[in-house]
RNA sequence: GCGCCUGUAGCUCAGCCGGAUAGAGCAGCGGACUUCUAAUCCGCAGGUCCGGGGUUCGAAUCCCUGCAGGCGCGCCA
């Protein structure tokens, strides 16, 4: 429906220009947007201001003289008036918003589904929780976040690969075997020392009983058995997060795995290329990158002075072998905790040469836990903390998601379970299924009647007339330029706000029947509850795709 | 000390590319169920958009500055 109106308000300023009535200049920065205030119109734009200074003209003036010549062969206007101080109002006719809701129900699943990607390839690598301990709600929430994004991009005919990245080369897999280790010498030994920075979590202990389950830890040398707990420990970890992350309902399609990048000569082969560029010195017996000369404070260390390389040196490498495999863009996102490692990150990639844009990181900030009015505090390294899988049993995939989206990526998230575990009207989450189950409701009481959904989605809807139902509509117009906007900015949040609204608007609909019996959608008089249920069905095909993009069910009863 | 993020109603937060009278939920107060699902709706009340400058026809939004809070500043991962 934007779209169409700025179609129109080109043509109209071309034609001006054609016929002299203003200046031909090129098109400002302007935009069309919905009023806060509706005697304003459905739309309106600033065009008239921002072309006031280029024109020389007062904004007025320029306003008169478009909306004078404004064309409406489609019969798209019902009205297009001046507003001081140089706004174009628009009011778009009713016929016209019925042929958008019209739409919306003959595409059904569809509806929304664009082409803005146009099949380019997307790599999101996001959750890469290390392997060395469950899953805990920082991870949740960046694995809502990026699940949905995901669902977004996909939808919006971008090609998305999912990746998650996998630790498993550093000093962190050799301390969770030091750790696996010294719990199982400690059921015999209470005094066997624990490493210093050994992960404290219950979980070591589990890990120890199982793995020596299965191997005679005691048969062997310390070493080796550190070794195998490490290596095994790794194994179960990584297999609980990937049940864990099934379980919220989120997939990848690639576990990458850092060893793999020594294993196939990948880092080598990064760091030559490097080095041809000139990017690498040697200094006091290591090895350096120039990051300082694209944006970093200083130039990073590639290799240490032990031989060993740093972590930055695999990430390097593991984002070049990105780059290597063809996408046209990358996205991570990260921990908050992170955000200092990006410059450097991006100035590497700018030393090998990549395009600035190609790499976007969301850095998410972090979760607060509370519960009975008490912040719970979280370590991961005292083993203090509760994990996703806790949280989801305790309170539901469909809340504990809705509720990790709820918030910009950028602000601190208080996660209250006592709150989310509420089954009313505080949790917006159930607001919005409740609203899909109403309308299924509806569908059965109708049917029950013998009124069924019209086999043309274009049957009488000159029948909807209501304030009401119009602004249904006009909130369901939104939805695609919506994802498209999710799409560009990288901020899913903004569809469960979305949701709420188009709920919202429904619940005042429906309970405009409660009180006055001739505002139902299922009446005695089938032709208008037929059109009353084409616009449910819209409302319902709305939710229920923007729920599915969220990863929550739409249930059909409640 | 430097860098990033945040500061909007009593609380938790939205506010899209700078637009017209700043919004929602919760909490508070008052109402609506022999009904199409009350997990809902309606009304009332609640604001120095952290302070101060600046840019602009127009600023919660952009710039500068101050204050407060969070996070980060390793040849750790």
């Amino acid at each position: 429906m934007k779209s169409s109106l700025d179609t129109l308000l080109k043509a109209t300023f071309d034609d001006c220009v054609e016929q002299g009535l203003l200046a031909e200049t090129p098109l400002p920065d302007y935009v069309i947007e919905v009023p806060n205030n509706p005697e304003h119109g459905h739309f309106a734009t600033n065009l008239p201001l921002t072309l006031a200074s280029v024109q020389r003209r007062p904004p007025l003036e320029i306003a008169s003289v478009i909306v004078e010549h404004i064309e409406n062969n489609d019969n798209l206007l019902e009205n297009a008036e001046v507003a001081a101080p140089g706004f174009i109002n628009f009011t778009i006719r009713r016929e016209a918003w019925h042929r958008v809701l019209s739409r919306v129900v003959a595409q059904g699943n569809a509806y929304g589904r664009s082409d803005l990607g146009r099949g380019q390839k997307v790599l999101v690598e996001f959750v890469s929780a290390n392997p060395t301990g469950p899953l805990h709600l920082g991870h949740g929430r960046g694995a809502a976040l990026g699940d949905t994004l995901c669902r977004i991009l996909s939808f919006c005919g971008y090609d998305v690969i999912r990746e998650f990245y996998i630790n498993d080369a550093g000093q962190q897999i050799r301390l969770l075997g030091e750790s696996i280790f010294s719990r199982f010498m400690q059921k015999h030994r209470q005094d066997y020392p624990f490493p210093e920075n050994g992960y404290r979590g219950d979980y070591i202990w589990d890990l120890a009983e199982k793995i020596s389950g299965e191997i005679d830890l005691a048969q062997m040398p310390h070493e080796k058995a550190i070794e195998l707990c490490a290596e095994r420990g790794k194994g179960i970890m990584l297999e609980e997060i990937r049940e864990d992350l099934t379980r919220f309902g989120v997939s990848f399609d690639v576990w990458f795995s850092e060893s793999e990048l020594f294993r196939k000569g990948l880092l080598d082969e990064a760091l030559k290329k490097i080095e041809d560029k000139g990017q690498l010195y040697e200094k006091d017996n290591a090895l350096w990158i120039k990051t300082s000369g694209f944006g970093d404070d200083k130039d990073r260390v590639i290799r240490k002075k032990d031989g060993h390389f740093t972590y930055f040196a695999s990430d390097i490498s593991y984002h070049l072998e990105k780059w290597k495999r063809g996408f046209d863009k990358a996205v991570n996102i990260w921990g908050a905790d992170h955000h200092g490692y990006v410059p450097r990150m991006k100035a590497a990639l700018s030393a090998y040469g990549l395009p600035e844009r190609w790499l976007s990181v969301i850095l998410i900030q972090l979760v607060k836990l509370w519960k009975g009015g008490q912040e719970i505090k979280m370590s991961k390294r005292a083993g203090d903390f509760v994990t996703l899988q806790e949280l989801v049993e305790e309170v539901g995939v469909d809340a504990v998601r809705f509720v990790f989206l709820t918030k910009n990526h950028d602000s601190t998230l208080d996660f209250d379970i006592d709150l989310v575990k509420k089954r009313d009207s505080e949790n917006p989450v159930y607001y919005v299924q409740y609203a899909h189950a109403r309308i299924c409701s509806i569908f059965r009481k109708a049917a029950s009647q013998g009124i069924t959904l019209p086999g043309r989605s274009d049957t009488g809807l000159d029948r909807l007339v209501l304030d009401e139902e119009m602004a249904l509509i006009r909130i369901m117009a939104e939805f695609p330029s919506l994802l498209e906007d999710i799409s560009r900015s990288l901020e899913p949040h903004r569809l469960t706000y979305y949701l709420t609204e188009l709920a919202a608007a429904f619940h005042r609909y429906f309970n405009l029947g409660t009180k006055t019996p001739e505002y139902r959608i299922v009446s005695p008089d089938k032709a208008l509850s037929q059109a009353r249920l084409i616009l449910a069905q819209g409302v319902r095909t709305v939710i229920g795709t923007g729920l599915g993009l969220l990863g929550i069910s739409a249930p059909e009863k409640m």
